[in-house]
DNA sequence: ACGTGTCGTTAACACGTTATAGTGAGTGCC
DNA sequence: GGCACTCACTATAACGTGTTAACGACACGT
């Protein structure tokens, strides 16, 4: 146990190779109208080396005026399966750019926003939710260059927004309307995640007009399979009677499924189901739910490139690019 | 759009309200030795709010050599819920010490280690995984004061590691031991969750000696029905019969599930299983699963109380305190 | 010998903050 | 008036880095 170990500073690098700072400096960044002698430059590294130098970040972001942290917020609705994916994706693109990618979950009674960015000076920050305008207003004064809201109606993400999550709607009542004439909706009962569920419900509501079907039946029910027993009984008395549902994501689809169980029925027979994000349940449930996935390689590299764009130059337009959407069927619809 | 809006420094603040720059930062800091008259504190404040002024957390860092900034290293596993709610509960708990809790999801191929403590100067690097010894020295020499391997055997996590993971597997065989002469393991086919599946395995091992059981037959199987159904099989044909199935968690718990319908066996009948999360897919399994559930407020408030010691000074020792594990009973055992 | 370059290196500054030492004005005391 | 002392504030030194301008040494051409 060390007892408070000083740190290793370049001066301490400087002293032992028996050059200057500048000098260390040039060595380690490569400084390319610089000329090194080849020796110097291997003393430079070796004393680097055994004494274990690293340059300080704070001190590194203090001279530039930037770091290379992207910082995601998290909102504070529950971090499922499909949220961890993204994480670790959006983590692969960003260190592909050399970004740092690093998340806070700004769960409700913690530190208010403004000192979560107070606190690590990112060169971006990406988040789920829109910032408020005064939020906005005090990033950009305090130096942060970028502002990403992802699925927010307006301003730099929004391109991404309409493609994906609508997507998900459209392939979900596509894929029940090949065998179904009516379609249900089971929309979530938190409305913290309605930036996610409103433009999915929008994708079935839009497919149903397209194709000619009536208006989804969209519902709202808690995960107990109790509350979707009594909403699969109102659904199959209607006339004509719902039979295709789109579930918000996976949960509710099986909470669909266990209020069918508990009523002696069986799915696809008697009401097909489907979710989204095809999470490690959705393979074992009973029976096995087909659900919707998004690409999420492909999604995380479209944000990452749309940060990358908002902090090379903001003259760079953004380029759309339409991400996959694939559909796992399996026995539930 | 603004061009490229110029940080608002404490200079700017000092400026506008007539003062120097030390007055500023007293001001703001509250600095408890130093008497400001009221007027030109609230000119001082009057300032700030007007230019909208916010500190550099970089300036900061440097000046005090330690940010309030705690790192969670995230393995490249699959992050399931409950390792979601786990990073709420931690953020909430480090936010009432006053300290901002991120996370970098260390996911392979991406950044090294290194390169993203570098970016960061963290007060304190939490991780669920043993660093090698090359990476705990480079980052005590980089400054950062605690190093905290969760579920580490040697260390300063190690007390939490027995207390909580062992409890787990004792928990899910002291349920099972009360209707059932032998008892089985699923263990996961994936190495790299081992740091929790060895521990939760020892704590059944170790019930089952205490209460005269045999050794509990330990399985690897991946997450497929089919490989399941025949471990099932094996598990009903030896002699005395394998009845009571302890997973490693929720998701191999229904995996124990789908392999028993797919045999037309039912739990807990034939079979009884008990997994580990409360996962919201337990719930929903049929039947639906009895699961093994960590306190992870008072997980979270441990492992913020290690840090908070850690970081005050290296003297006081640990108060080992015994996270509390809940049994939510349902129908599977 | 003397300007003219090039080469390798270094001194010095700036980034924005906090803390320590100090400064000038005012007040009380003898 | 001189001294001590508080008061309200300011000048300045770090923290560790990257970078610009300067500087000595040396070679070269005339």
């Amino acid at each position: 146990m060390a007892p408070r170990s000083r740190r290793v500073t370049s001066a301490d690098v400087a002293r032992d190779a028996g050059v200057s700072r500048a000098t260390v400096s040039f060595v380690l960044n490569n400084t390319a109208h610089q000329k090194i002698t080849d020796a110097t430059r291997q003393r430079v590294l070796a004393a680097a080396a055994k004494l274990g130098y690293a340059p300080s970040p704070a001190a590194r972001t203090l001279r530039y005026g930037r770091s290379d942290v992207v910082l995601g917020l998290l909102p504070d609705w529950p971090l499922g399966h499909a949220v961890g994916n993204l994480i670790q994706e959006l983590t692969l693109a960003f260190a592909k750019r050399n970004l740092t990618f690093v998340v806070h979950s700004s769960v409700r009674g913690a530190r208010s926003l403004s000192d979560i960015w107070k606190a690590l000076t990112p060169a971006a920050v990406l988040a789920f939710e829109p910032f408020t305008d005064s939020d906005a207003a005090a990033m950009r004064s305090a130096g942060i260059e970028v502002i990403v809201a992802l699925y927010d109606s307006s301003g730099l993400g929004a391109e991404a927004s309409i493609t994906s999550a609508n997507a998900i709607g459209a392939a979900q009542a596509r894929h029940l309307a090949a065998s179904h004439r009516r379609l249900g909706y089971v929309y979530p009962d938190d409305e913290r995640v309605a930036v996610f569920a409103r433009p999915r419900l929008d994708g079935v509501r839009s497919v149903c007009a397209e194709l000619g079907l009536p208006e989804p039946d969209v519902r709202t029910i808690p995960l107990t399979p109790d509350a979707a027993a009594s909403t699969i009984r109102t659904w199959l008395a209607a006339d004509p009677p719902v039979t295709g549902i789109c579930a918000f994501n996976d949960e509710f689809a099986m909470t669909v499924l266990a209020g069918l169980r508990k009523l002696g029925l069986e799915a696809p027979r008697d009401m097909a189901v489907i979710g989204v994000d095809d999470s490690p349940a959705a393979a074992l449930a009973c029976p096995p739910l087909t659900t919707v996935v998004e690409d999420l390689p492909a999604v995380a590299e479209l944000y990452a490139d749309t940060v990358m764009r908002a902090l090379d130059g903001p003259e760079a337009s953004a380029s759309p690019v339409e991400p996959r959407i694939r559909l796992e069927v399996r026995e539930s619809a």
